[in-house]
DNA sequence: CGACGTGTTGATTCCTGTCAATACTCGTGG
DNA sequence: CCACGAGTATTGACAGGAATCAACACGTCG
C-alpha cells in the first residue's frame, strides 16, 4: 500500500548517494553508526501523500531520491506549495509532534527514515547531526525568503522564467552541459508549477506559450525545456543579477 | 551617526530582558561569560539601515528593543519584506560573510551584537547555542512558509486581517486584555504593511477602510486598531482554524 | 474506441495596480 | 498664532493583468 518498507537499498551509509549533502554529511564513523541503528527506508509510488498536515510523525528523514513537494492547503482548495524537496533535502522537524503542512510524492520517492525520539536525542548529544542541520535549515530560510519576493511582486512571466531558471541551475550544478543551451526536465506538472508560484495552471500555459514564442525558450514535448539563451532568460527573472549561476 | 556603541544597556545577562527567548536563552551560566566577552551593544534609530544586502557582516545579533525589518528589493524598486525582526529575533547569519537582505530600523532598535567569528566558533564547541539556534531557524522557516500561503493565495482583504491577527496575537501573548476587544498599535506605515503583503500602500488602505467600514475593526487614529470581536476578524482572514489563538 | 489526465487557448470578469487629487498630522519658523 | 512643508493616509477614476469559465487538443491506458 502507501509507504510501503524496503528491505535495504545500500550495503551501508558510505554507498549512500546524498551521503556528503544531507542531514548526515558531517557525520564521524561512528556518529553514522549511531544513525544506521535508526533508521529505515521507504519508498512512496507518484502521487502518493507521505504526510498530511496535522498527522503525527513518527520519523524524520532525508528524501533519497526522487521529489517531494511541501504543500498548504486552505479549507476553500486554495492551494500554496512552500517546499520542494529533492535528494538530500530534510522531512520533518524535530521538536515537533505532528506534520504542519502536506508532504507529497511528485515521483517515486526514496526515504532515508530515522525514529524520531532516537534522532532528536542525537540532536543532543552528537553536535555534528545538529550543526548539519542549522546549515540546512538557515539554507532553507534563505531560499523561502527569495520566494516570498517572487510571490508578492513579481508578475507572472517573470514567475515562470525564474522557475525555469532555477531547475536550470541546478541541472547545470549536476553537471550538464551549457555550452550551447540547456536543456532540462521540468520535474512538475502545470498545476505543481501553478501552485509552486501562486498562479492558475492556465496563466502558467499561457506565460510559458509567451516565452516560446518570443524565444527564450524552446518546447520538447510537454515537459522539456530548451533555452537558447540563458542570459535571454535570466533578463526575463526580473532579478538584478544572475544569482551566482554564469561563471 | 549611525549604529552608535551604547556603553553597557545592562549589568549583565542575567538581567538582559530577552534573556529567556533570544539565541542564549539555553546557555549555562559559563556560556553566558563566553559570550560576555564577544558582545557589544549599538543602536539604530527609526528608519536608519542596520545593514545593506551585499555588505560585509562582521557580527550577529539579538534584537533586544525595537522592531526591525528584512527587505529584498528589486532593481525597478518592487520591495518585498521578507521579515519582521522584534524583541528576542536573531539578526545575521553564521557562516556567510555578506548579508543577502537589508535589514533597517522601524523605530529605535537595539542589538546585543556578537562578533561573528567567535561566534560561529562558539557554535561549534558549545552545543546550547546551536541547539537553540536551530530551534529558533526552524520556527522562522514555518513563519516563512505560512507567508508564503499569504503571498501567493491569498486576496487582499485577507492580508489584511491576517496581518491585523497576528499582531493581536502577539499583543495578547504579551499580556493584554481580551476579553472585550482587543486594541493593538500597528507597528508600521501603510507602505511597511504594504511591503510586508505584497500589495500597494493604496490597496491596504482601501481595504483597511473597507473593514472598518464593516464593522470587523475600528480606528483610533491611523495606527491604533480595536477589534470588538476576534472571531470575526478570524473569520476574514481565510485561515480554516483560529491558529491556536483562542483558548 | 472512449475515458481520463494533462495541457492549450479563447472570452470575459474583476481584483488590484497605477495615476492623481485631497486630507490629516506634526514640526518648524516667520 | 498661523503659514508652510514634509511625511503619511484616504479616496477616486481608470487600466491592466491574472482569474474564471469554457471549449478543445493530445497522449495513454483500459
Amino acid at each position: 500500500m502507501r509507504g510501503a518498507t524496503t528491505p535495504e537499498l545500500f550495503d551501508s551509509c558510505s554507498s549512500c548517494p546524498i551521503r556528503h549533502r544531507a542531514v548526515c554529511a558531517r557525520c564521524e564513523p561512528d556518529e553514522l553508526d549511531q544513525l544506521e541503528d535508526i533508521k529505515y527506508y521507504r519508498t512512496f509510488e507518484a502521487g502518493q501523500p507521505i504526510v498530511w498536515a496535522g498527522d503525527r510523525m513518527e520519523f524524520v528523514a532525508s528524501v533519497v531520491a526522487g521529489v517531494a513537494t511541501l504543500t498548504q492547503t486552505m479549507e476553500d482548495g486554495r492551494r500554496q506549495m512552500v517546499g520542494l524537496l529533492l535528494p538530500s533535502d530534510f522531512v520533518g522537524r524535530p521538536g515537533r509532534e505532528t506534520a504542519k503542512f502536506d508532504v507529497t510524492a511528485v515521483n517515486t520517492v526514496t526515504l532515508c527514515c530515522f525514529r524520531r525520539k532516537p534522532f532528536e536525542h542525537m540532536l543532543e548529544t552528537t553536535p555534528h547531526v545538529a550543526q548539519r542541520l542549522l546549515e540546512m535549515a538557515l539554507d532553507e530560510l534563505d531560499a523561502a525568503r527569495e520566494w516570498m519576493l517572487l510571490l508578492g511582486r513579481k508578475t507572472a512571466r517573470e514567475k515562470i522564467a525564474s522557475l525555469i531558471a532555477i531547475i536550470a541551475r541546478r541541472a547545470s550544478i549536476d553537471g550538464a552541459d551549457t555550452t550551447d543551451g540547456v536543456s532540462v526536465e521540468l520535474p512538475l506538472t502545470r498545476e505543481a508549477m501553478s501552485d509552486y508560484l501562486g498562479l492558475t495552471l492556465e496563466t502558467v500555459s499561457r506565460q510559458i506559450s509567451a516565452l516560446k514564442k518570443d524565444s527564450v525558450i524552446l518546447l520538447d514535448g510537454n515537459r522539456r525545456v530548451l533555452i537558447p539563451d540563458m542570459r535571454a532568460l535570466l533578463d526575463e527573472t526580473g532579478d538584478d543579477d544572475d544569482g551566482g549561476m554564469l561563471n
